[in-house]
DNA sequence: AACCATAACTGTAATTATTACAATGTCGAT
DNA sequence: ATCGACATTGTAATAATTACAGTTATGGTT
């Protein structure tokens, strides 16, 4: 994504495009790793090296009161980030740590909510093993077999 | 639900039926409140005054081992606790913070799954507003116009 | 260009949830 | 009754997040 491509976003949102945060939407959009704030912190730190934890919080919770990204959780010791917002799955797979995205049926879960209630975000989760881990597991099955 | 009953799952999860686990797990099946650590510590410490919390986090992590409970992350400050393990969602009220439990369809996410992907777990949840709090927000509404 | 108000950024300290660990207590088998 | 294994407990350590106060950057006005 350009510069300009994020400087939009962001003001299309209500906020100000400064320097870190420009990073920091950049990071996300290019990367699409549902990063943690750690990850983000160490990732960028590098190239930005007055940047503070402090700030990609603050960044992160301001992206997120407006939209830009959302939260993505799984596990209960990490949360995650990602700035596609629009309705999709996550996919954790628990040998190799990695996320995946997946499609999701528009209004999957709106059958079940009861009349009255107005939802204004929902989530779809699961973990398990992606394909390349679930090969090995099989691929040594059948070595030790 | 019977001290019996009790005893019986979590024997049949090859779970030693402590005093304690029969508290904690009895309190979860009969509120069915989706409480937290702390709030099964607190409501359960004036009738068992020598609970410590640790026990509380070991024991729901025992659980939570042998599928006796499921974990419910909606918001990131706070991890719930349900003892019904079927497949179903979770709606938390932005308002009046009460978790609402909804059907969802059989296998409503496989669909977008690639092949060769194993699940193990699938969580679906989403926020907003309950009958009762949209009522309000209604009525205040009107009652301003 | 200098000034000023506002907002953003930073670093540290405080808070909170969770885990680690060592000591104590409990219970069933011998 | 004794023993060993496991459960419970309390405290200390860890980790994630937030609060806060000082500093820096920005944009508008003169």
């Amino acid at each position: 994504m350009s510069r300009q491509e994020a400087v939009q976003i962001l003001q299309t949102h209500g906020i100000k495009p400064s320097y870190q945060r420009i990073k920091i939407y950049e990071y996300l959009v290019d990367k699409k790793n549902h990063p943690t704030v750690d990850t983000i912190y160490r990732e960028l730190s590098p190239g930005l090296p007055t940047l503070s934890k402090t700030t990609v919080y603050n960044t992160l919770k301001l992206f997120h009161s407006v939209n830009v990204v959302q939260k993505v959780m799984i596990e209960d010791n990490e949360v995650r980030f990602d700035a596609d917002t629009s309705i999709h799955g996550h996919f954790k797979c628990l040998s190799c740590g990695e996320v995946y995205d997946f499609p999701v049926q528009k209004n999957a879960l709106m059958y079940g909510i009861p009349e009255g209630f107005s939802i204004t975000d929902e989530h779809i989760y699961c973990t398990g093993y992606c394909q390349d881990c679930a090969q090995v597991d099989t691929t040594l099955l059948q070595a030790s077999s």
